[in-house]
RNA sequence: GCCCCCGUAGCUCAGUGGAUAGAGCGUCGGUUUCCUAAACCGUGCGUCGCAGGUUCGAUUCCUGCCGGGGGCACCA
């Protein structure tokens, strides 16, 4: 094979025209070349069940196709007297980077790529740099993401942590993937609970005894004692909570375009708007003295009172009121709400459909909640009684870092454990470090190659072909995998795929940095250029990954 | 009773229609004249909770059951 080149003209010597998009599309050139030699072969349609996927096993090839197990029982053929015709009209069509066609197992047609396509696609990464894998999925939709809204009378606990580092990195993946994203934090600063709050700071302040709802935890005592004489406890108590919290979180590095206030909302009069709009649909009964939603008409257990006997709103209205509001900073909204909350999305939904919406314009990911252990013991987490880990120190002493990757470990449907002995004490061996470490060792080759003098050519001078070593090639698939590893993770609402992903990548890193040497000097000198630039290409997968997951890429450690 | 999530290696968890189910931690052992050993390599006898069903094929989808967590207000 003649080395591959990158000329001025943005062709491949040799090789066909990349697609135009710049996508990734060897899956797609092949599956098309699939389906093809299938209609040549007298099955037409070509059943949508027939696709391309990779091979758990490396003795199975690069890519495999159920082709011949999904079409046998139509044409009366067995799928591995099939799949022999398809893999014969397959090679005969003499396929670009396709290396050896089988047919194995139960009827698979298996295809083995030549290293050719991962020498195109490390052009393609070190070209695009950071606007590589940047599939434009939602073509400019608006998302409305609101995530943590914790009620604004205390500081932020350790277990509002796994909502927003999910949040920032679900809205990082959405704002990748072609859409625009908006974070949102929705501030129920109204009702019987400020005013719980409010009697407490009072009554610390003066040296009263706490109101049989009070809250009881240490950090009233210590706000009262900061709150100046002359404020007024509600308003001070509120911004105070707001200051906290905004400052927790920016800690995590996470902020929001909007905090939107629910007494201000009320105060616009959104929510007789709304409940007018209600009344007009005719889904608004009265019965037992209270005002009822009948939210059974859209798939809900039981209809829902928005305004009880006694004459005042339930919080179901005011929040009707918020969602609804919420359509004018996004097309679609996406609530992350703690599993306690699961109960309330039917009703959400029904009221939103009464109001016109689409059924699917409203999305709520319900969150298995966190269990916090500390010194081998559970540490209930309640502002009410008080003992709780707040968010602020959490991050205060393992960093932003470790406490977002942490937290972003797991699948959100799965209820998580964090145990702060073990992300304190354990840090050198947390899986974060493990991450940011390949990133420093990348930046260690550059400054150590500036050191001796080592220039890195243009890529366009390079010859990639001599990386062949299974090291760099084992690097080069995880590379390749992370346009589709995007798609699904956005599809699931799942950053934890991410956090899978890069922690793959800088596994072959480290086996690659370990087995392949760049700058030493028994290295052969067209190998160590193309071995810069295949650590380039691993800079930019490693920079992608950390990046949706809101954690930094450090280049020492 | 009804609804949601989970049940995979000693532990913590990935994988979710494919061919012999994977990582990290822990255990035990090995690797360094030249880019950071926060690394690499080897070491796992797992009924993928149990039973049916759908399918050419099920850990993955459906049903039932068992176990764990969370909900089921004219509270928010």
């Amino acid at each position: 094979m003649s080395g591959l080149r990158w000329d001025p003209a943005g062709t491949l010597a040799g090789q066909p025209s990349p697609p135009p998009d710049g996508k990734t599309m060897l899956r797609d050139r092949l599956l098309d070349d699939v389906r093809a030699a299938l209609g040549r072969l007298g099955i037409d349609p070509v059943p949508a069940a027939v696709v391309l996927e990779r091979p758990a096993r490396p003795e199975h090839g690069d890519w495999s196709t159920n082709a011949a197990l999904v079409c046998s029982k139509a044409v009366g053929r067995n799928p591995r007297e099939l799949g022999q015709s398809l893999a014969d009209e397959l090679a005969a069509a003499e396929l670009p980077h396709v290396e050896g066609i089988e047919i194995a197992g139960p009827g698979f047609v298996n295809f083995r790529l030549a290293p050719t396509w991962l020498h195109e696609l490390l052009v393609e990464i070190v070209e695009a740099g950071d606007d590589w894998a940047k599939p434009n999925l939602g073509e400019g939709a608006t998302v409305n993401v609101e995530f943590v809204s914790a009620n604004p009378t205390g500081p932020l606990h350790a277990g509002h942590g796994r909502w927003a580092a999910y949040g920032d990195s679900l809205a990082r993946l959405l704002e990748r993937t072609g859409h625009v994203a908006h974070r949102e934090f929705y501030v129920n600063d109204r009702g019987v609970q400020i005013g719980h709050y409010a009697n407490s700071l009072i009554a610390r302040r003066d040296g009263t005894a706490l109101p049989e709802d009070g809250y009881q935890g240490q950090y009233i005592i210590d706000w009262a004692a900061e709150m100046p004489a002359d404020a007024d406890p509600r308003a001070w108590g509120l911004e105070k909570a707001h200051a906290e919290q905004d400052a927790s979180l920016k800690a995590m590095h996470v902020t929001f375009d909007t905090w939107s206030s629910e007494a201000a909302l009320v105060a616009s009069g959104a929510m007789e708007r709304v409940l007018a709009e209600l009344r007009a649909t005719g889904a608004v009964y009265e019965e037992g003295g209270a005002v009822w939603l009948r939210t059974t008409d859209h798939g809900d257990d039981k209809d829902r009172v928005l305004i009880k006997s006694d004459g005042e709103p339930t919080y179901l209205l005011p929040d009707i009121a918020y969602h609804a509001d919420k359509y004018a900073r996004g097309d679609t909204l996406i609530n992350i709400l703690g599993a306690d909350h699961h109960g309330y999305v039917a009703r959400m939904r029904a009221a939103l459909i009464f109001l016109g919406h689409e059924a699917d314009s409203f999305q709520a990911i319900i969150g298995q909640n966190v269990k916090l252990v500390r010194d081998g013991d559970e540490v209930k987490l309640s502002k009410r009684t008080g003992t709780m880990v707040e968010l602020a120190d959490l991050v205060d002493e393992v960093g932003p870092d470790v406490a977002r990757f942490a937290y972003l470990l797991q699948s959100i449907d799965t209820s998580q454990v964090i145990d702060i002995d073990v992300l304190r004490t354990q840090a050198s061996e947390n899986p974060v470090f493990y991450v940011q470490y390949a990133n420093a060792r990348i930046h260690s080759i550059e400054r150590k190659a500036v050191e001796v003098g080592a220039v890195r050519q243009p890529l366009a001078e390079v010859d990639l072909s001599g990386l062949t070593h299974e090291r760099e090639i084992a690097l080069l698939k995880t590379l390749s995998t992370l346009p589709e590893i995007l798609e699904i993770a956005v599809a699931d609402r799942a950053p934890h795929k991410i956090t899978t992903w890069v922690r793959e990548l800088a596994s072959d890193f480290h086996g690659f940095y370990r087995d392949c040497p760049v700058l030493r000097s028994d290295v052969d000198p067209d190998l160590a250029q193309a071995r810069r630039w295949l650590t380039e290409a691993a800079r930019v997968g490693l920079s992608i990954g950390l990046d949706l997951l809101g954690v930094d890429a450090p280049e020492q450690m």
